[in-house]
DNA sequence: ACCGTTGCTACGTAATTTGTAGCACAAACG
DNA sequence: CGTTTGTGCTACAAATTACGTAGCAACGGT
């Protein structure tokens, strides 16, 4: 099983990063961890994805040392994804205009 | 064809935010329109994605008011898309500081 | 008429994601 | 001990999505 480069192959640091988050679910799963560790099956249920991708993006996130897993409480942000995390938080206040302007 | 509701369907603004933006070659879309507007084929070279993905995720930031298309110069941010970037801005910076983390 | 550029579509193939089932391990229960 | 429960995680076939190439129609310029 190969494993293959998919995104720009660019190398450059913004365009590794967009290439991970812009993976289906990643962006959620860390949204989710952002107040307190959960385990694999929570983080399931709560996205609402199979298991293998669950696992896949934990994987990959680990990888980038965002995630970790401590096994006496379950997944979370290492320091490095909670300094992520304090990026993406006002995406939520924004968010809410962005929908009333979809209407 | 029936149009498939993918991600949370919670409809929560976070959700749906977090559903489109975690779509493969969305964030980068965004990202390669933040200075200029650019034509179709130049987005298209410059993520190296299909035609046929570029169209469809373009399609889904045109519904969502990220993007529009003047045809005078291409594709570029609306008023919403620049106020989304300037939330990500910040993402170039850290990525940085991640990639020198990772070694 | 011809050419280049534009946005975009068709279509067969490849890759990814899904859904379901289940594994191995450990701790708690009876 | 035997069973149950919770843990992270894997197998595998089916469904969905993305890719790669070719090409269309419309438009403006030459």
């Amino acid at each position: 099983m190969v494993k293959r480069v998919r995104g720009s192959q660019t190398g450059r640091p913004i365009m590794r990063l967009l290439d991970l988050l812009g993976r289906r679910w990643t962006l959620r799963i860390v949204w989710e961890l952002r107040e307190e560790p959960k385990r694999f099956r929570d983080l399931q249920d709560l996205i609402g994805a199979s298991p293998t991708i669950v696992n896949t993006r934990l994987a990959e996130l680990r990888e980038a040392k965002l995630v970790e897993l401590d096994e006496a409480v379950g997944y979370r942000l290492t320091a490095l994804g909670k300094e992520l995390l304090l990026l993406f938080l006002p995406l939520h206040t924004w968010s809410e205009k962005w929908a009333k302007a979809l209407g």
